[in-house]
DNA sequence: CTTTCGCGCAACTCTTTGGTTGCACTATAC
DNA sequence: GTATAGTGCAACCAAAGAGTTGCGCGAAAG
């Protein structure tokens, strides 16, 4: 993680560490870790992990109420992120000169798609 | 990398890979493991493993030309990625909008519904 | 005061991953 | 033909990461 971009990347790769995200953000007044653990198949140990590696890259965030320590979603530092992303698409975009970018979405990518030229079918 | 989301965030969370998803995207007629190799301090055989990787995610694809392969950049197929980011980020902020329907937001279902019970009922 | 609940820390396992080197194959160049 | 440049594949290594269990500590609850 050397960057904050690889960091807000890298948590959001893992599938359990989104859904907590998500579990989080559902929760305005955020959530521990044992309420998050409690009905999950990971142990509160586990997502206590998480919790902190999202605290880490600026995802969460914390307030301690108590005994108990809340982590509140903090949604809006993945921006960049999605920023990052649509700034290379956008340009690709933009370069191809957007006619490709209607007949160019179905979705997921041909995996082999060797020897063939699918370029530039203009009309 | 269960499903195709965690594979986009994963592969982009590699800074090395990032760099080298930039460069590609900077050509737009694709580039070669070789000639990416050339003058990084990684060697050939690494970055065929990142544009393997960005294959895989589609994020890139291949193209045979003679005895070389060409990687083409596919920045679209990560829009999705950033979607999903900005989905969470918008609907924080919609929330922080409007604090009156906070207890009530029918639209959104709760991932992890387990017996929780609300505390801390502030005034 | 004693018990209980929530949390943090530490150790450990297993898997993934970014990186390397080496070798074999194939298509171009001479 | 031989030489050479570009790929792919495999083995290997070190580090990180996701998960577990166990234990100790501090704050509420009884």
């Amino acid at each position: 993680m050397s960057d904050a971009l690889s960091g807000v990347f890298a948590a959001l790769a893992d599938p359990t560490r989104r859904r907590l995200f998500d579990a989080l953000a559902a929760r305005p007044d955020g959530a521990t870790a044992t309420e998050l653990a409690r009905g999950g198949p990971v142990s509160r140990q586990a997502v206590a992990k998480h919790l902190q590696v999202l605290r880490r890259t600026g995802l969460a965030e914390t307030r301690r109420d108590g005994r108990e320590v809340r982590y509140l979603a903090r949604p809006s530092n993945a921006r960049p992120a999605a920023a990052w992303i649509d700034e290379r698409a956008l340009a690709w975009e933009r370069r191809l000169g957007r006619l490709s970018t209607l007949l160019d979405s179905p979705g997921m990518v041909d995996p082999v798609r060797h020897g063939e030229n699918e370029r530039a079918p203009r009309d």
